[in-house]
DNA sequence: ATTGTATTTCATTGAATGTTGAAATTCCGG
DNA sequence: CCGGAATTTCAACATTCAATGAAATACAAT
């Protein structure tokens, strides 16, 4: 029952580059092992996607990627912090463009408080449009995401990134529904949550379910089902039962 | 990136015990060993839910059910068919209660379609209330399903027990909201899973995020707002949007 | 070309993994 | 109390794991 390594962070590169005048230890270069650092990653992304982070090894991470097993040591300082830069990678895009996709609606809807369709989409699109409209990494970071976001050992590692953002949608809706009480905006964020992590891990099972009829890879379509719910089930809140 | 043993289930018990005409090899009498399955079980059901199925050892299952490692092998024959046990003694429980839950709901909306909430609460009490009412067992069990209902080498272990009853449940959707597009009833069944899953898992997060105003293990609570979202959700499809 | 550093390779560490076989023990019906 | 089956114990198996250390290589600036 022990819980052990705690994901303590420690920096990867055991001598950092020390920054000569030139361009050497400059970021923005691209360096000698930058191309191995990217291999890495994604095929981690991929093969925690796929069987979760206990589930995979390094060496087929490193099999994958077509590099030496011990550069994943050299690269990242441990395997607890590779899944942490392979998560920070794409969750710094996404909640950087929901924060500006909710100034634009806040912006949009000029004096009145924003939609909670318009709070919604902001939230939902940025990830799920590149789940239809990016490379085949989104839909394996996504899958990996769902994965954490439901494993008690791994929430610090994404409450971290996610739970600032989180609190702004939070507030938007709290003064778009001013008559649902403040539990009731906590728990409607978990389920919107929750139903978009259903989209968000591609485990087929909707296919089963309907026999073909839905399928788990058609994002555009599952986004247009899930903002009408996700938008109904939070309104409910702001007119309280009778 | 190999997917490996796929969970072939195999009869445990290495030599199955020949039932001589006596209450020998009779189940529903106790035997010497049921005791220790059922030691191994509770902890197996713990530790899975809290580290997940990979992240756990046999060797810490044992240690904490405080039996010796062979027994695991002995009484189940291998790790994942103690997962598959682990999964299938709760989720029998649940599922033919819902079945019984939504067949009472159809009894008393008499000729008439029950209601929306009335089949979403058919689906949710029974599993909901025993992670208020029953033994610690059921929110260990709770987390640990959260955990493969989202991982892509696990679905076909959780979809053989809960896709017939999820058709149930389906169709009597359809029925109750015959203006819904089929799809749209498959895809709100997801989210309705989702959000149950956001109040299974016990990840903490919405302390974290209310800063103690919700508590994860306020099922009670969470039932009171989980049911009209998703009845609200739902509904929005039967009235779709002009 | 040479130096200093960044990166890669290779071999190995010690610990932990699931599973098995054979002996020891417990228990029950005869 | 005895014979046999069910269960438990103990010791090992062969793999696999993450991580490391030291040597080899590639590279850019001087």
């Amino acid at each position: 029952m022990k819980a052990k390594s705690a994901l303590a962070r420690k920096s990867a590169r055991v001598a950092a580059p020390k920054s000569k005048p030139a361009a050497r230890g400059d970021r923005s270069v691209a360096r000698r092992g930058d191309t191995t650092r990217l291999s890495i990653l994604n095929a981690a992304e991929r093969c925690f996607g796929e069987n979760g982070f206990d589930g995979v090894s390094l060496r087929t991470i490193t099999e994958v990627a077509g590099v030496d097993l011990a550069l994943v040591n050299y690269h990242f300082g441990s395997k607890d912090n590779l899944l942490h830069e392979v998560i920070a990678r794409r969750a710094r895009i996404v909640h950087e463009e929901r924060v500006r996709a909710l100034e634009l609606a806040r912006h949009e809807a000029g004096a009145r408080s924003p939609s909670v369709e318009a709070i919604v989409t902001a939230f939902l699109e940025p990830l799920l449009r590149r789940l239809v409209d990016g490379d085949a990494g989104w839909r394996h970071y996504s899958n990996l995401a769902s994965q954490l976001d439901v494993l008690p050992k791994f929430i610090a590692l994404t409450s971290d990134v996610l739970d600032p953002t989180a609190l702004h949608f939070i507030n938007a809706l709290r003064l778009t529904l001013p008559k649902a009480t403040p539990q009731s905006i906590y728990w409607g964020y978990m389920f919107l949550i929750g139903s978009m992590v259903q989209v968000m891990s591609a485990t087929g099972r909707i296919e089963r379910l309907s026999r073909g009829l839905c399928r788990s890879d058609d994002i555009e379509g599952a986004l247009r089902e899930l903002v009408p719910f996700v938008s109904a089930g939070l309104r409910a809140f702001g007119n309280p039962a009778k």
